[in-house]
DNA sequence: CTGATCTAGGCGAACGTTCGCCCGAACGTT
DNA sequence: AACGTTCGGGCGAACGTTCGCCTAGATCAG
């Protein structure tokens, strides 16, 4: 490794003192164009790039996001990682900022962890995600005051940033999509009832359901796990009722969970879109390739991303942040699992 | 934000110079046990953390370790960046590293935005990915003497650090477990010849098969583009020869074509595991909820990751690899696709 | 011609560490 | 008693920047 090239090459090389290299680095006025000129060449030159740690300490910030995410299990899959990953240390890149990602720490160890990352002075700022109701991690950065933004709402008495899908808006789309196809008993493959991004999608539902003068049956909403062996169990206990009463579509509310209901169905020798429409939501890149493909919801995820980070930027920046509470609409991909779009 | 507390405000509270402290937080032998206990003490007390910039600064280190990733399209999916990177990010911090994702950069600017992440000081080595033949990275980086170690192999006369997944050993047990189950004539669906991957992975299937005394048709070899709509092809392909002579097996390199190919044969009429079996390459998460589940090879993801990243710190360190070069076999996932496991 | 204003650029200091060297006291040895 | 060794801890310097202040000369108005 040879010895870097530090300003003060520069400024030698270019002839004058390496605070006006500095200045002129950073863009600043007091400095006539031929100096300018001269100790860009020389920068040039010596292929001088400013040192960041040096920048970092001396600024005071580390110009680092920090990220973590809940590993999925690993027969499960996380459909929007890669896109939401890029998205994000693009956006932060373009601000002269990095993402840092850090193992998502066990639940007693959280807050340690992240004032670790605070006090030892690594991140400006954290991206949260997998909120939900009564997160510490929310908690403890609101009353230390540094700055976050969330991917995902978490109790609505809590005053913080946060970027979100659109679930219930999510929901309502795939709700009146099915409603317009000519179905009346819709049903809904859930999560438990203290998941609250499962609470705003069930919500959206009831709207579109009541908005079309339809009423639901208490036993058309399934609440479970996270699984493909959920979806098939609550999709097989409504292909036991008789055919008038049965549900004729099925809505759940991850893809996971809409494959387990499309295999219980075609286990029974139904025809998914045909007999039962199935819809999903994520949009999981596989959705396409499933006989039939997968009517599903797919988040904005790129568009989440850049958002989250523009907003946390500022947040760090202390400027004020004019729309802290963002909701994006999930764009419903009609495909023939719900027997619309091209069969097959 | 409240002022840090720092190094010299600890000092002040134990009565020892700041030099001292340092000496305590570092673990270094000349310092008495009385004082070491006070320092502690008065570490605890005031919450003090060192800060990572003033420290990076100081020792010429950024403990980062720079990470980039082709992002696949969107109709794809990225089966291994989940795990990879929770085990990379994970086996870093065991040893005081981090992770430094950067957006992969068009094929122009590659040595470009290296050389920035080098002299800028804000990464101390690379790993690379998406490695394959006259990778200019690899060429730079063995020219600089930057410290790097490949996710994948490239040129043989390149002399450089690597871990790869031993694909050779894949498609020899994947060839292996179809001949024990009976079959004679086994297809292959693979890459364009220029992929170094897929040559590796032809080739443990073309020994498997000469071990074995069988003989391979060229015909039985399809290579075109990595998307499930050639895997469709390349099968239709093989459905059309006569029953006699036609392939009774087929081996995808990837998930995603070996969905394909059941795509298509699912569409003849035929049952896949039973009149025609199909074996990929990936275990994507999907795989097992596919119909019927898909036989197919894991690769050992969290291993890879924990192996690359250490094999960097050393590298970082200075201190030498006893094994460069590393290959690990991924594992035969049997399921009903190759006719084996439990049906359904 | 004088004094005020502006401009280019220099200079010292600081950001929070770690490193190497130094020194004084205590101890053991001859 | 004189000397060498060891140990605990202090001190100056440096890592590569940016920031704020200062100044010498140029410019300008009256």
């Amino acid at each position: 490794m040879p010895s870097r090239v530090t300003i003060k090459d520069v400024a030698t090389r270019a002839q004058v003192s390496y605070q006006t290299v500095s200045k002129v680095v950073n863009g600043q006025a007091q400095v006539s164009n031929e100096t300018r000129e001269r100790i860009w060449q020389a920068i040039h030159d010596l292929g001088y790039r400013p040192h960041i740690t040096a920048r970092n300490l001396r600024v005071r910030a580390s110009h680092m996001l920090g990220y973590s995410w809940r590993p999925v299990p690993p027969d499960q899959f996380n459909p929007i990682l890669d896109k939401l990953l890029q998205s994000m240390v693009e956006a932060a890149e373009k601000s002269g900022y990095h993402l840092l990602p850090f193992p998502c720490p066990p639940d007693h160890a959280q807050i340690q962890v992240y004032r670790e990352l605070i006090f030892s002075g690594r991140v400006d700022g954290f991206v949260l995600s997998s909120t939900n109701l009564g997160d510490q991690r929310i908690a403890y950065l609101l009353d230390t005051g540094f700055p976050f933004v969330a991917f995902g709402r978490a109790n609505p008495e809590w005053d913080f940033p946060y970027v979100d899908v659109d679930g219930a808006a999510g929901l309502r789309a795939a709700t009146e999509h099915l409603l317009s196809l000519g179905h009346q008993r819709i049903a809904l493959i859930g999560w438990p009832e203290d998941s609250l991004t499962g609470k705003f999608r069930v919500r959206g539902y009831l709207e579109a359901m009541q908005a079309a003068s339809r009423s639901v049956e208490p036993s058309w909403i399934a609440r479970g796990e996270h699984s493909a062996q959920f979806g098939e169990t609550a999709a097989r206990q409504w292909l036991d009722v008789p055919t008038a009463q049965r549900p004729t579509a099925i809505i759940a509310l991850s893809d996971l969970m809409a494959i387990g209901a499309m295999n219980a169905i075609q286990e029974r020798g139904l025809e998914v879109g045909k007999d039962i429409a199935v819809v999903g939501f994520d949009d999981v890149p596989m959705a396409q390739y499933l006989r039939p493909p997968l009517t599903s919801l797919r988040q904005p995820i790129w568009e989440i991303g850049q958002q989250i980070v523009a907003m946390l930027i500022k947040l760090v920046r202390g400027e004020p942040l004019e729309e802290p509470r963002v909701l994006l609409p999930p764009r419903l991909i009609a495909r023939a699992s719900s027997g619309a779009g091209v069969p097959g």
